[in-house]
DNA sequence: AAACTTCTAGACAGAACTGTCCATTTCTCT
DNA sequence: AGAGAAATGGACAGTTCTGTCTAGAAGTTT
């Protein structure tokens, strides 16, 4: 898991009393069950287990397994859409560099988190009330690139079709889960630049582009 | 379901003795609830339920549920990816004709099973064999997709961008399951086939293009 | 220190699932 | 007709899960 238990945290306050966790430990785990192992894994037992807690406290911070499922969706809707829709309004000089932001947004688990995108999508393949949640985001995803794409002079219709490819291309790859080293994907990006704004990138740009991907993984080890 | 039970089917001989059901009924259901709920709802019970009979008949065709499972992957493995694969093979004038053959092949249901294809990527997820089956079958579908770019003279790393754009984009588009109306779909064709070839297709195949997609939808209902 | 609040543990009931064993049904072969 | 083969059904054991109920532990308040 990958935020330490509260009770482990040294940032927040030591817990009193008879307590062990708290209702964000349980979610934590709960968010990082849901991420590995999908949303029908994501199970009062396992948790308590990997919580050292025993499963009928759980029922202290949560009516049902159902509430905490609600309160997993809930803290996706609160990230990742808003990560990327923010990524598309970042200054650009060139859509190339516009688009450019917007891949190191989803490059960076920092600021959306792909594991997740995807836990969300196969939940929403079984519930109809997680899919049409679902399609209220992508939907605003969608606008937002379209509206970037717009800001640089693309027609209306041209620029629905690019933030498409750019935005499918990018959930097909991820899911895909094709694992080439950075550098083969670094000199790719030229290509997919072209693909995606149907301009030829400067060499200028592309460094940029290079150099930004570089910071990104650097920054994570 | 889709396919009829062996018994219901008058293409196939009746069922004789004891029999209810055949092993190909199991898959079939099988396969149904695989596409429809995703692997870790294919119970024997519930197969067992839809097919009114006896749960323990089930292991008189299966040593156990994992077998049925693999069976499964089997399955997809010999269905899918060789329609993909026959498809960037089919003969075209130009680059734009062959992006079209491929399109047409993702949109037909009889040719490639698109529900069929997320359920084994959520399984992916899940499961390190099926992860591993599913890599070489993307490998597979990718390079098809490069050796028909570089067919039409793209360079080597250009075609590659293009197979990877074109597929991963179908693979995002589908799971966003976008349910746009196909007039719009069509009248997006155009900008589509742009981003996707780098090339403007001209009038003529725009419509050649088009009258494909109808076809294929009003051969379907 | 007694009462109260907050959280946890263990026991229980009930449901759903897998897999095994064996008796039974129904057709086929001799 | 009787023996054998090909399924099927029902009972049983074992596991894993959800949710409830109640007693108890560890602080806080009065």
């Amino acid at each position: 898991m990958t935020k330490p238990l509260h009770r482990d945290d040294p940032e927040k306050d030591p817990l009193v009393g008879n307590i062990k966790v708290t209702r964000e430990d349980w979610l934590n785990v709960a968010l990082d069950t849901l991420v590995s192992d999908g949303m029908e894994q994501v199970k009062v037992l396992s948790l308590a287990n990997r919580l050292a807690v025993s499963r009928s406290s759980f029922y202290w911070y949560f009516k049902s397994r159902q509430e905490l499922l609600d309160a997993l969706l809930d803290q996706w809707l609160a990230t990742n859409t808003a990560a990327l829709v923010a990524s598309t309004d970042l200054p650009a000089q060139t859509i190339t560099q516009a688009v450019t932001n917007v891949f190191s947004c989803f490059l960076n688990p920092q600021r959306f988190n792909n594991p997740l995108d995807f836990a969300i999508r196969d939940w929403a393949r079984r519930s109809g009330k997680v899919r049409r949640v679902l399609d209220t985001s992508d939907t605003q995803r969608l606008d937002a690139l379209t509206t970037m794409f717009v800001r640089f002079d693309y027609g209306q219709h041209d620029a629905t079709a690019r933030a498409r490819v750019l935005y499918y291309m990018q959930i097909g790859y991820t899911d895909a889960e094709l694992h080439e080293p950075l550098e083969q994907r670094l000199s790719m990006l030229e290509h997919y630049l072209f693909a995606f704004t149907g301009q030829k990138p400067s060499t200028d740009e592309i460094a940029a582009s290079q150099a930004d991907m570089h910071k990104i993984f650097s920054s994570m080890g």
